[in-house]
DNA sequence: AAGATTTCATACTATTTTATCTTAAAATTG
DNA sequence: CAATTTTAAGATAAAATAGTATGAAATCTT
């Protein structure tokens, strides 16, 4: 049950690393990011790129540059992440992959589907990345290989 | 959010085609599902295969052979074949594609995760091929292209 | 019974998509 | 100017999907 693509787990789990272990606004080094969550740098640069013209990240360069929130950790869900880095139609896929599911012409899991998709869709929005940071650092939980 | 390979959406739709417009345990025509619902020949014919050796459908050579359910439509829920389909981790897997996430070093999302997959295989096992196709002829749902 | 026909099975190749690496340009600092 | 760091384009690799060609089993016709 793979859900996200590569370049959007890349892109949760470096927030997440973000939030979790630095103060709100600090610039972060991105290969700092990519070798403590051992992802390709080269991937997650442009994962990043994505995010900061999509208004979510800003960034600098130079020495000491790097990546920051654009905005408090409070003012973005998961879901705003999860939209900007899979497109807008997340949540609208049908399951069979058939053009034009809807209810006019619906496939045969229809109905149960939207239904799913409407719940994760609903627990994606009221998870910011600051509830997440916290409970990262509470419950001690992981971002990377152990 | 593609949950489901191409290869296992082509497999359910065709099983479903099956017990919706055919006499239970007549041998249907690969050609002619793959016409009906417009997916490559080829590739039907690979996902069948894996289906037969896993025991979830018959085949037969030559005129008028094709491929049947090896059991009653009642006998196979959803689950069934999308296990055999994606692979049986298929609802085991981390949401942040963490290798070894558990209970024991649980990603952020861990928890709420393991509660969505949980629903979803409870829907797909109690859900049969029979009752899909039942509903299918019901409510006229449709599983191609209009 | 022979041979042609139908149909699934399988190996191999090609294409497309996704992911990763290489390289170099632009901005910033000191 | 030299070092650092993001930005960006383009090449390469890997995985998923699709197509081609051929083989093998069953049936039908004569």
């Amino acid at each position: 049950m793979k859900v996200l693509s590569k370049g959007c787990i890349y892109g949760l789990r470096a927030l997440l690393y973000i939030v979790s272990e630095k103060p709100a606004g600090e610039y972060v080094n991105i290969r700092e990011i990519s070798e403590e969550l051992d992802i390709s740098f080269h991937y997650l640069t442009k994962t990043f790129q994505t995010l900061t013209h999509k208004g979510i990240l800003r960034s600098y360069r130079g020495p000491n540059g790097g990546v920051a929130l654009a905005r408090p950790p409070e003012e973005f869900s998961l879901a705003d992440i999860v939209l900007t880095l899979e497109g807008e139609d997340f949540f609208n896929k049908c399951l069979l992959g058939l053009a034009g599911c809807g209810q006019a012409a619906p496939c045969p899991v229809h109905d149960f589907w939207i239904g799913h998709k409407a719940e994760l869709r609903t627990e994606f929005e009221r998870t910011s990345l600051a509830d997440m940071g916290k409970r990262i650092n509470r419950e001690k939980l992981r971002l990377g290989p152990v």
